[in-house]
DNA sequence: ATTATACATTTTGTATACTGAAAAGCCCAG
DNA sequence: CTGGGCTTTTCAGTATACAAAATGTATAAT
């Protein structure tokens, strides 16, 4: 039915429903398909050269994770970010950021701070760049590798799930700044790793959820920006 | 084809999916299927009278909840209960047996109240009829109710995945008590029920950290026991 | 006897084919 | 026009068919 669609010639087995899952997820997470897009399964699979049965696997999990909606027999699309239960995402955020840091202060072992470490020097080079989108991906990688040194993986898998919806938001707070983040965040996360390093319990809760407040400030203001709108009457 | 497998005429469309994910969970959880179980996509098919397509997709989704382990171009299983991270597991259930406790006590509305007393009732009726099975289910809704109730969405699907996890734990905890779990449990219940009703935030996070910390006290003490065998040397 | 290699079997991943439910189009009566 | 019932079309859900891994087995070579 398509002759086109040849470039990929290499048909490795095994890789077609990751390759869906990864396309659709960063997709659906940079916003490159916003919120309420349908998903129409004959299009995926001659995108990706594969059948729709991939297709409909990788869909099966990105529903499970909330990111599609799916109604019976009829279309898929991709799901709203609830803006009414805001207060519960960053209240939920800033609980695992807190405890994250704190058991990261308190089970680190050697590997972790290097890869702390690693992602914090990425994470300033994206600053530098001013680089929004991989300011976004390293600060994410910065945090989780925060929240797997505390070793709890519960934790671990909500905060990321946390870091993951809030990429759609967090880039509302780059843009805030011009993709010029307050110098202070850097000083943050440099502060956060001095605090876990000490292994004080207590700083580091304190610094990580002065950090998320710092940021959910940020964010409620600009979305209380947008929501007030200067009408005559 | 098959003309055997006449038993379920009534073929709805749409719930073939739905029917195999709903039994696969429950039989892991109720540990039909214990851990490290191989699962065979084939036989399953006919057990349920399906095709694999939608057992996939089924596993898929089981897959994602992280209750089967599936290599790559091998056969997947029922994943091991991880008592390495047993600590992780009651720390994480501890904190959000209080938060969602705590956000009860703040944001519920009547209708609230009311399912969380049906599922107490219900739950003091399993406790009279010896019935372990039913506690641990009962116990569940009771404590999802709250969570509900203190509407953050992200902590109630951790803490409902907590509790579904811990199925598996919960009922030794129960038949520890040979069915007869301490008469405590009741009333610890009704206390978080009175500190809620009355938005005390306070008291219903200490009782709810005192109720979570009775039970993992008494898992705690049932694995130890098991731990040390009074081996001469 | 032990290892290596070829063949067969099992099983997973993907493609294609079929079926039915619901939406969209259509027709005609009011 | 307009709205109720009928047909058509479309697409989600399921079944089946096929292909590539991986594993087991038997036989050959050393």
């Amino acid at each position: 039915m398509n002759d086109i669609a040849v470039a990929a010639p290499e048909r490795k087995r095994g890789f077609g429903v990751k390759k869906a899952y990864d396309l659709l997820r960063t997709e659906i997470l940079d916003l490159t398909l916003p919120p309420g897009s349908p998903i129409d399964e004959v299009q995926l699979a001659d995108r990706l050269a594969l059948s729709r049965t991939p297709i409909r696997e990788a869909l099966a999990r990105l529903a499970m994770e909330g990111l599609i909606d799916t109604l019976p027999n009829r279309s898929t699309m991709v799901s709203n970010i609830d803006f009414l239960n805001l207060p519960a995402y960053f209240d939920a955020i800033t609980l695992m950021y807190r405890v994250t840091t704190r058991l990261a202060a308190q089970n680190w072992r050697p590997d972790d701070l290097d890869a702390i470490a690693t992602h914090q020097s990425e994470f300033s080079t994206a600053v530098a760049n001013h680089d929004a989108l991989a300011m976004i991906s390293t600060n994410r990688e910065f945090h989780a590798a925060i929240a797997e040194a505390g070793r709890n993986p519960y934790y671990t898998a909500l905060f990321v799930r946390l870091l993951d919806d809030g990429r759609r938001l967090l880039r509302l707070y780059y843009q805030s700044f011009n993709d010029r983040p307050p110098p202070s965040v850097i000083d943050e996360h440099e502060d956060i790793i001095a605090a876990i390093t000490a292994r004080d319990i207590e700083a580091s809760d304190r610094l990580a959820k002065a950090h998320a407040d710092q940021i959910v400030r940020q964010i409620q203001k600009l979305l209380s920006w947008d929501q007030r709108q200067n009408i005559e009457l």
